[in-house]
DNA sequence: CAAGTCGATTGGATCGATCAAATGCCGAGA
DNA sequence: TCTCGGCATTTGATCGATCCAATCGACTTG
């Protein structure tokens, strides 16, 4: 075998016609099966692949699928991101498309590069993530004509126009708060970021419902919300952890895990036996929380992933001449995953 | 604008010829100045992008660079390899390249997974990681004609016929030693990962050597190493950690910032003075480690990534006429970060 | 002044697939 | 017997760039 085999050269040496493969390889069932089975024996054997290059510019696809990355801030939650690409990569790999990576400075930068991509026909379209309020991207890239699903909702009140997919963060803090209601506490801290990013925001919400629909004291709710004005860390939940134990709190629910881990750590070194009893519960059940014993709210992550994929690539195949696709955007449900750190409420206690 | 531009369309509009345009892109220094700038005016004015695939399928190259990327097992380490990705995606962005991620279930398949991609011309070569012990993908690629640069040494005793980057692990943990016997400890032990990675072998032998050339005594040697049998974590860094201590030791050098923060947790918790007085490096350097206030040992990783993107993109742009490229080897120097827990041994204790 | 040199530009062929339309083939129905 | 419809397959055109060789004009040179 010296040059690598194409469709024509594969054709000739078949008998047959270069458009007998094509169908064999696209619309299967149009061949009759003596015929597809023969020439499938030889792709097999002849190792034959077909063109990326000359099938993308004949059938105006590239099969890829464009994402931005970012560095992680945060090494520990730098793990969700991490296991979104890894689900991503390979429900697109099941969809037999691939994912380019490209990184930008900037949101305008990420649009602009997006757009380059596709319209040099590189991507057929991108998934967004790491929404926020005021984020302009959507409008953008459905101002360039580029096809996109966005991992996270956008946080805008009024209604948008494209699909997206996002966990429902105000459930899996409903759902902690709820457990450790049941155990027995009453005071239940919230160790949150400053009030702005809509994924704080939301997580502190389902806090917030869980505590006012159990009936708890207007006092008890006071001693709750600690938002930190730094960023999200291991430091800073342990100085939340602290404040929160003066304002007399039993136990609190986290927005991460990095804020967990730093209570966690408070915790363990106290020597006030009443501070040591105290529960956590923590967000996104990384592996350190795991290692930890902290008990954490695990996210859909593979599922989304999945999702995400799915509508895009549904997108992307659906014919442009139909009807403007109805937008689907949906929140899948966090679960709890319990650990030693859930602790009951000592009765003896004040 | 209607259609989408491209060389023909742009060059009767502007009455010169294609192959004109196309130099001004691929050879801008053969074209008169004053007919660039007319060029480069137009191509701006309209957008114009090249297309990928028309480009990709004439000039038999695709300008993209493909990466198996795993599930991280341990959010924490996951950390490292996610700032390689990062710093790959910017160097190869930076010389017109891209990357493209696949999965794969083990070796055999990712080689095949890129064997096929290289065939179908979606990709020009790629990058390796996690190089371990009888590793048969170098093999396999240079088998399959697929030009590649790992990140990573390959652990074999024969020398390798292709180029790859790493970083010099013992030299990190030498430093690392180095540095707690100049803050007066002499029984320092190393918790490291069962013999038999690569990896974790050589920076066990970089704490050895440090050992032996400030001459230690074989008693205080002995006491050292402590290997576990369980896989790489922050409970085994805790075990590991108790064991160290009842063995007299009075600091400790980890291969990694797992185990560095599990010997962290042991010696908070603990309320034995001298246990708490335990000094601890890390490796990695991960937030997390930088949190807590352990010192650790920082890889040059985006000094790596840029090397190996270099190294590839070099080998990808030389003709391949020429004769069999010399392989490029290099090992990068780690550096040592201290911090709090870099605790000086108290002359009071025995 | 004709021949030769060199730089800038051009036209035709080509990469390897898919699309759209045409062809050949076969059996059913008038 | 002839026509028609449907299926399997083939043919020619096309996607949008680059490669290669040819052309053209201006300028040097013997």
């Amino acid at each position: 075998m010296g040059q690598k085999p194409t469709l024509q050269s594969l054709a000739s040496s078949l008998g047959v016609s270069r458009q007998t493969i094509s169908n064999v390889l696209n619309n299967p069932q149009i061949v009759q099966a003596s015929t597809r089975d023969r020439v499938l024996a030889e792709i097999r054997a002849s190792g034959y692949r077909p063109s990326a290059a000359a099938r993308s510019l004949r059938s105006r696809r590239s099969q890829v699928i464009g994402l931005r990355i970012r560095p992680a801030v945060d090494g520990i939650n730098g793990s969700v991101m991490d296991a979104f690409l890894h689900a991503l990569v390979e429900c697109a790999q099941r969809r037999d498309h691939r994912l380019l990576l490209i990184t930008a400075s900037g949101d305008e930068p990420e649009t602009t590069e997006q757009g380059a991509l596709h319209t040099a026909g590189a991507i057929d379209g991108c998934v967004l993530t790491d929404t926020h309020l005021d984020d302009t991207r959507p409008a953008a890239l459905a101002a360039a004509g580029v096809p996109f699903v966005a991992f996270g909702r956008p946080w805008q009140d009024r209604p948008a126009a494209h699909s997206w997919i996002d966990i429902d963060g105000a459930a899996g803090t409903r759902t902690a708060t709820e457990h450790l209601l049941g155990l027995g506490h009453r005071r239940i801290a919230f160790l949150g970021w400053p009030a702005g990013s809509g994924v704080g925001d939301d997580r502190r919400a389902g806090w917030r419902q869980a505590m006012a629909q159990s009936g708890v004291t207007a006092e008890d709710l006071a001693a709750g919300a600690l938002d930190q004005r730094t960023a999200d860390g291991v430091v800073e939940g342990t100085q939340a952890m602290d404040w929160a134990r003066r304002a007399g709190a039993t136990a609190a629910v986290c927005a991460s895990d990095s804020l967990a881990v730093g209570a966690s750590t408070l915790l363990r070194r106290t020597t006030d036996a009443e501070t040591a009893r105290t529960a956590v519960v923590g967000f996104d059940d990384t592996p350190v929380a795991a290692a930890l014993g902290l008990s954490s709210v695990r996210q859909p992550v593979a599922a989304a992933a999945s999702r995400v994929v799915d509508l895009l690539i549904d997108r992307l195949t659906t014919p442009e001449t139909d009807a403007r696709p109805v937008p689907v955007q949906d929140l899948l449900e966090p679960e709890l995953i319990p650990r030693q750190f859930d602790r009951r409420l000592d009765p003896t206690s004040p």
